[in-house]
DNA sequence: ACAATTTTTTTGAACGTTACAAAGACATGT
DNA sequence: ACATGTCTTTGTAACGTTCAAAAAAATTGT
């Protein structure tokens, strides 16, 4: 009635000579409603500029039609990236769908649990997205009890809990592919730079390396170390000392730091001998060939399994699903990493 | 009274013995509540785990306690970290006053402004926060008319629309002592690498090394290019076949790239004659001096606006706060961008 | 002991929506 | 004309909360 307030479902009703439940029909079950009338409703209702109350309608319907979702630490940054990427996805297929992505922080995974718990319970968010998932991870058995729909990006690690649905990449599909293709220009001798053994994500790339090693019987080159760019060109270093002529990274700021080692004598155009993980931005300026994720795949997924557990919580039918990387190649477009001969440029 | 069921204020205050209304004054108004009452009232409810419905509470109250913010396409990523910090920040912030952020996407600015307008009419969203502020940004403009209480993280650039609160960080004064540093190391030449004089925030840097550069009267060596690490590498070529001996960039991209070029005949360890612009982890990683954006200064400040206005949307003292950056001095750590002297290591 | 005052608690209504059931309108077959 | 069935519309109640005002209880002063 005021002028200045946002219409509402009485308020068009009113205007209408209709029914609030009328209009409500327009909106929720447009067969139910005949034809004219439909359409007289559904003109006053653009023209009004009306909007359901979200509020009025969670407070109803039970459902709040929000997502939690935890935003990580910011970590290396240069491989915050990926994760960036998937956010963005996300947040665009759940959009779509209709639903709304709620961040928020916590301090570690026990404190994210109960984050999402008191969220579930002030009616804020029907479900949650959990990112990154470890070996032993306690959030998905915690969140089950606790009754939340949820999905993860990461497949469950170990025995722990596994009885709940997410998206992963296959790691160790990747770094199969790339191990074999710097076989396939003549590379022997692959090494593998790779993080510590308590990396779950990181034992499945090494995992496709050695694969792919095993079958040429030689010797396994590699290194188990930090993700920064140093300890990367470090363990290069090392590796070839021990004549490997190529390797295969777990991420591109390893690979970045492995470039200074063997890209020596290399000339802008020439192929690599070292390939990353994550397919980057950095990757992409310098002209670094690296293990892409099918990120936006990921997301559409991820979210169709959290829409889907939300419309159906009895059905329990947890699925993970499993994608494979793309290799993508690239021949050296920029100088970092080592001395340019200067008249390439 | 389903042993199922979410504990309600209803089931608390028939628990009790007391009125619905008695309970709710206990969690928002507990002076009005008698010392005795009160306690036995919060014992229940830490008891039974009561979440007040923000449903109900947002139906009631007409506030959604969630601000709105656009997740922008994933940019360069080599700097988009510093957004990534910052969304962390605002999220903690945030979080902290009691707010949730509501992410979604758009594809340009007027979508945004559509998108906020649609989240404010359904009651989602009390206020909006506006990042990466451009020339003649429409935003501010279409938000205020539309009556939704926001600020930005990026100043009024041009005559546009400048009535409303904002955070930004004095680029100028960041590059001004960026380059004062490098005269003061002995550097009579200090050149700029920048973006394209489209880029409201690069003159602005650029306005700092042109001050610090006008004091000395000497020869002006620039250079406009994008913001890859290649084009940091080709401009950096150019400016010191004209004579430059160091130079401030308008990025740690550009400055990583100027790298290959300026830290030529350098060993680790010495100070490099490149600074680079908003403190990257790759910056970190390398050991390259960068300008530092007070991130979490700046989000925390943003977050207090958004709040001041939620609270009081007729005080119109709209206000813009410039923060300082400041200048992280470091020494070569790492041999990415050259090759390294093989001893060092 | 009682009126006047203050403190504490309760009552009733409303925010905007949808589920459910019932009523009304309309057509069909006898 | 009337019972029967289908299609369309409407009334009532409830989701959980807070506001405003009224009622009840406790405190104070005389």
């Amino acid at each position: 009635m005021a002028p200045q307030s946002r219409p509402t479902l009485a308020s068009l009703a009113a205007q209408l000579g209709v029914s609030i439940q009328t209009v409500s029909n327009v909106i929720n079950n447009p067969e139910a409603v005949r034809l004219a009338t439909r359409e007289r409703v559904e003109a006053a209702i653009k023209a009004s500029g009306y909007r359901p109350s979200i509020a009025g309608r969670a407070l109803r319907t039970r459902r709040s039609w929000g997502i939690g979702m935890r935003l990580h630490p910011v970590v290396d940054g240069i491989n915050g990236e990926v994760l960036d990427h998937f956010f963005h996805a996300v947040t665009e297929s759940a959009q779509a769908k209709g639903y709304r992505i709620n961040l928020f922080i916590a301090a570690d995974a026990v404190a994210e649990v109960t984050a999402l718990a008191d969220m579930q319970a002030a009616g804020a968010i029907d479900a949650a997205l959990l990112i990154d998932t470890g070996l032993g991870d306690p959030r998905p058995k915690l969140l089950t009890e606790v009754g939340l729909p949820f999905a993860t990006f990461g497949r469950p690690w170990g025995e722990t809990f596994t009885k709940h649905s997410w998206v992963d990449v296959d790691g160790k599909a990747g770094s199969y592919q790339a191990t074999r293709y710097l076989q396939s220009i003549g590379h022997e001798r692959v090494g593998y730079i790779g993080w510590p053994a308590e990396s779950a994500a990181g034992e499945d790339r090494r995992a496709g390396w050695l694969a792919a090693q095993a079958e040429l019987a030689g010797e396994l080159l590699q290194a188990h170390t930090g993700n920064s760019v140093r300890q990367g060109s470090l363990a290069a270093l090392e590796l070839k000392k021990q004549g490997a002529t190529a390797v295969v990274c777990a991420s591109d700021s390893l690979a970045l730091g492995a470039l200074s080692v063997f890209a020596e004598g290399a000339v802008l155009g020439d192929e690599l001998p070292v390939i990353g993980f994550d397919n980057t931005p950095v990757a992409r300026a310098i002209g670094l060939s690296s293990v892409s994720q099918p990120v936006e795949q990921a997301a559409a997924l991820v979210v169709d399994q959290i829409v889907g557990q939300v419309n159906a919580p009895l059905d329990f039918s947890a699925q993970g699903v499993l994608l494979s990387p793309s290799l993508e190649l690239r021949k050296w477009e920029s100088m970092v990493a080592s001395q340019p001969s200067r008249k390439e440029i």
